[in-house]
RNA sequence: GCGGGUGUAGCUCAAUGGUAGAGCAACAGCCUUCCAAGCUGAUGACGAGGGUUCGAUUCCCUUCACCCGCUCCA
């Protein structure tokens, strides 16, 4: 599939626009138009609903442990200066960065094993002696803001990168007040921000970008247990949306990949259509965080590389970025063991996989036009679940009563459904139209409708028109699309 | 961030140092009884800023955005 094609319709329909458009555009920032915010809020609300509101605490479900309790919660994205520092993010994202004066290339200064250029002579033959860096510079990778109208540098705050670090900070506030018992999780939908050096890739990589987030607490014994679970249950979610098998997979990290702490991490992955053949892009990433998250924010910043986990020290031998002190360690009330639970956390990206709905839902295909010609239609070929729009409503022809009747039945859709009312020109190219909306259903009211009563369902993907009674058709549609 | 390429209407393309044209789409009307039909009408553009010039969409500079490659990728 050609990606030019893709962000042509989306522009075209109003799916997404760049930001900014009319002053030039802002480069890893974008726009959702009216179609596009119907379809990245139902991949929400489908995650949402499967995560939390739909979970049934209640029942044991296949593949899981046990049973368990899920909530939801939403965080500022302004956030303590010190929430950063405790989880690394500060040090990671503010990176000093040297550049070469000669071959143009970039490096992390804590990465280079002497003041020489990297760059591999057998690239830039002859210029790999005359190399010259640059001093080291800041370079943020974390949006910085000032909090308060006065504020100075010692007001410095940063916007998150990620939305998990909220969810950690309020886990005790979470078991204080809700009475959930551990195993459970907390999940948080929200925007995160990221001075990307490069973003690219249509929305793929974006600066300001919308996460779906859960962290799920449970026991150290049955962590490895509840990683499996979710990783697969986290696939099971994109198949059962209509992400093919063969553009999605699921790659666990081979041992040497993973921090110590973590006994595993898997990446759901999509080869999206503007990567190398062969290539994936990561859509969610699902990983045992162990206790790092909790313990770091009791007891300070911990040394990643350091097995076992302990507090990062300065120069002087004390926390080089103190935790808040608090305990955030849980105590089962049945077996009256007090232990830091384990975490293991799912994190999607919204857009990516709105992205990912919309390179799979692309395709052309030949339907014939009125004379019987074969034309070429685009067709947006979305799970009906998070189609934008659910139903389209046309009288066949503007006369005769028919748009009194549409009129009729598209009231009663609206009630339950996005729905698109539409008597303008013929009727062909309304359902063209609406093909290229993803729209699952079209229903249309003819000259039988005024006698009979019935009216056509035409379905998008195979064109077939089936009649029903027009007094069954919220039924019918609320069946297609929900069951 | 570096190198190369590209910016004219929603899309595809013209022309020009002196009033920027067309097709398709979108819009209005007529006509239309099932898959982008037809007729009529009206609307719509030189990415932004600066310079040279009597006059710049055109020449020059800067900038922004997009595409390709490199770099980066918690």
């Amino acid at each position: 599939m050609d990606m030019d094609k893709l962000v042509a319709l989306c522009r075209r329909r109003g799916f997404l626009f760049q930001s900014s458009e009319i002053y030039g555009g802002l480069n890893g920032f974008w726009d959702y138009g009216p179609l596009g915010v119907e379809l990245k809020r139902n991949v929400k609300d489908a995650w949402w609903r499967d995560m939390v509101t739909g979970h049934n605490e209640l029942a044991k479900l296949a593949g899981a442990p046990s049973t368990f309790e899920m909530v939801g919660l939403d965080c500022s994205i302004v956030m303590h200066p010190q929430v950063w520092k405790v989880s690394g993010h500060y040090d990671l994202f503010c990176d000093m960065m040297v550049d070469c004066k000669t071959c143009q290339g970039r490096w992390r200064a804590d990465h280079l094993q002497s003041a020489e250029c990297p760059k591999k002579p057998s690239r830039h033959p002859g210029e790999f002696e005359q190399c010259q860096l640059t001093e080291p510079r800041e370079f943020n990778l974390m949006f910085k803001t000032i909090v308060g109208a006065m504020g100075t540098e010692a007001d410095a705050a940063f916007l998150r990168p990620e939305t998990a670090q909220g969810i950690f900070v309020n886990f005790k506030n979470v078991t204080d007040s809700t009475r959930v018992k551990v195993p459970f999780g907390i999940a948080q939908v929200g925007k995160s921000f990221r001075n990307e050096i490069t973003p690219r890739n249509f929305t793929y990589r974006s600066r300001e970008f919308e996460q779906m987030e859960m962290e799920f607490f449970c026991h150290p014994s049955s962590s490895r247990k509840w990683y499996e679970y979710w990783r697969d249950r986290r696939m099971a979610w994109y198949i059962g949306l209509g992400l093919a098998s063969d553009r999605l997979r699921l790659r666990d990290h081979a041992a040497d990949e993973l921090s110590h702490y973590s006994t595993g991490t898997g990446d759901i992955e999509y080869a999206f259509p503007f990567l190398a053949p062969g290539e994936f892009g990561e859509l969610e990433g699902i990983a045992h965080r162990g206790d790092f998250d909790l313990r770091s924010h009791m007891e300070g910043k911990l040394d990643p590389k350091s097995c076992p986990l302990t507090v990062q020290l300065d120069a002087e031998g004390k926390p080089l970025y103190k935790g808040s002190g608090r305990d955030l360690t849980y105590r089962d009330d049945v077996t009256n063991e007090r232990f830091t639970p384990h975490v293991i956390e799912p994190a999607a990206g919204a857009d990516r996989a709105t992205l990912a709905f919309l390179c799979e839902a692309y395709h052309e295909d030949q339907a014939p036009d009125d004379k019987g010609d074969m034309q070429t239609r685009t067709v947006m070929k979305f799970h009906p679940r998070i189609a934008p729009v659910k139903a389209a409503v046309f009288p066949l022809v503007k006369k005769d009563g028919m748009p009194e009747a549409a009129q009729e039945i598209y009231t009663a859709l609206k009630k339950r459904f996005v729905v698109f009312y539409d008597e303008k020109g013929a009727v062909g190219r309304r359902y063209r139209r609406q093909d290229e909306a993803g729209t699952p259903f079209c229903i249309t009211i003819d000259g039988q409708t005024l006698t009979d009563g019935t009216v056509t369902i035409r379905d998008r993907d195979t064109l077939e028109q089936r009649r029903v009674k027009g007094a069954d058709v919220v039924e019918e549609v609320a069946r297609r699309v929900e069951g």
